[in-house]
DNA sequence: GGATAAGCGAGACGGTACGTCTGGTCTTTCG
DNA sequence: CGAAAGACCAGACGTACCGTCTCGCTTATCC
């Protein structure tokens, strides 16, 4: 349908101009040049609309690129690519507030965030492991928390540019960090 | 004034128990046996009032205790101690999604969590430095936000326990990974 | 549509039952069983619905039974079947106050009240001047305000009954009065 | 006490300026240079304060002037003396929707307005009466509803000028109505 | 090819929180 | 010791938004 084009694409540019608290249902519709019901016949509420907008799942292969922190370099490239669009940090802040009251969007974003991830760090660890650059039994998640923490924390926080290069230095960072971890 | 501390406490409780967006200025004023007028007599909004109630400033003297990753894992310890309440990751996921609709409040908020911890990080790795453990030009930034970031992640996404055994294992793998990066 | 008559039958209740300032857009609300939003959709703010639910513009065809005194009588009569229930004694009292600060407000309720009778009266003494009962001159306004304002003062005053037989003796002093001033 | 003086003074300012609506007991005392609480230690509210700043009670001894029409001319003037102030009227329009929710400031309203100018129109009727002029049953209340009646309209209703001369019109045709009652 | 169902724009509605205002009480402070 | 200053409780006010709903109108489908 064309409409639902119509309406993220509103929701998007609102959510980039004025954030997430300041988004309104009818504001959207009104810039997309739809009935408010329009909206709720397709989600069910703000959050679900702002979720669709905004928080395209990311598909990307687990790289193979040789080494760990090149591979960790990769993934954190991808997430700054995400986070870096002022729209998916917009996004990330209203709905955060929300995940409280509502487990059901919690689970969403979780899932979005950290369950697609988390195979990709599995993945590059367990290869980084069987080359010998850190011991078998490393955590993923660490890993995970630590690259998306800060790239999040500078996207909803500081306001600090959220890039590929910054991604490189935390994946940097935290390869030399977690090879060393075993010995 | 003791009307102060009843606002303040209602309010803590009601983040803990619903979270930011279930607190509303009628209930904390109820419980606290207030008038909803002297909320707004003493703060200009929900926003302030849940800054007020859950976000105290930190007080920290930077540690000194011979390591890196000792120093640091004390910082995270800390950091840990504050975002491990209930009150305080409710607070921070509400406040957070209003950052954009309010520079001033943005601008408090970063001053909580980033400003004041800002000192201490660079007090600690200007004595790594000194002692040789990392390379001079080091940037704290990095170290704030990895630190800061794994936490937030775990304490406002995933809602996963934040401990400072947690913060110690962050520490333990940032304080690696910062001593190799200049070799 | 079926909720402005819920409404304003709510709204005539509660002011035939504790009067103006005892009514509250709440409890309108509440007894008609609607939103408080729907009330401010229709109309804007208190005064404004008091005046729609209690002051319906009346309509009297201006009588001719043949004789000044009977016209004056059966426009009395007809002024007391309004002023005599206590919803718009009520309102007209509620509404007086707010007058001074509301001009708005102050030319409906002057056009409820004054303008709309003044035409009956212009042709009542008219007719009675073609009749000889009265000077050609006699001024319409005079015979209005006398009559109006008695039943007013007993309506929102003294609170003594309102009814067709007073208007008919104040209608038989003023005709009385009336006839006898140009001779 | 000097303060007394200059709260009353201030009440009538403001209620001859915005009317009763937009007078407040803060502004009162502001404008007065006194505290709140001094208001409230002297009357019980805000009804009381107007009351005592603009209704003074009337002191008039029956005219007697030898015949009914100038009386009530005398007595009409009186009475249009005293509700041509703006401060008057504004009170008036105000205490009077208080009325049906204060039983004890409807008593004092109907004292002042109507109790105290009772005896006068009984006296000025008697005594017509015993000069022939009228019936002795006539009703002085009518007499007395009809003028006040007349002048409050114009005062409090339709805005027009409420003067001695407007006075003496409507008691002119009152005199000559109520002569010719009894015939 | 005309009935029929589905989608849509428009916007009223119930509900609820917000932040403001005022009335009237009570406490603290100063002369 | 009384008055000024003003904090405080209570609660109504008017606004904004959410999510539901009922209307017609348009469009595609199916008999």
């Amino acid at each position: 349908m064309e409409a639902d084009a119509a309406i993220l694409q509103a929701a998007r540019e609102l959510l980039g101009e004025s954030g997430y608290e300041a988004l309104t249902m009818a504001g959207v519709a009104a810039r997309a040049g739809v009935a408010k019901s329009t909206l709720y016949r397709r989600w069910h509420g703000k959050a679900e609309v702002v979720f669709a907008a905004a928080l395209h799942p990311p598909e990307l292969e687990p790289p193979d690129l040789g080494s760990l922190a090149a591979d960790l370099a990769a993934v954190a490239a991808h997430i700054a690519g995400d986070l870096g669009q002022p729209a998916v940090a917009g996004a990330l802040l209203g709905l955060m507030g929300e995940m409280a009251a509502s487990p059901r969007l919690a689970g969403d974003l979780r899932g979005r965030f950290v369950a697609a991830e988390r195979r990709l760090f599995a993945t590059v660890l367990g290869r980084a492991a069987e080359r010998g650059e850190v011991a078998p039994a490393t955590d993923p998640d660490l890993a995970l928390e630590v690259l998306l923490g800060r790239l999040l924390v500078r996207a909803c926080f500081t306001g600090l540019p959220v890039t590929a290069a910054e991604g490189a230095r935390t994946a940097a960072v935290l390869a030399r960090g977690l090879t060393e971890e075993g010995r």
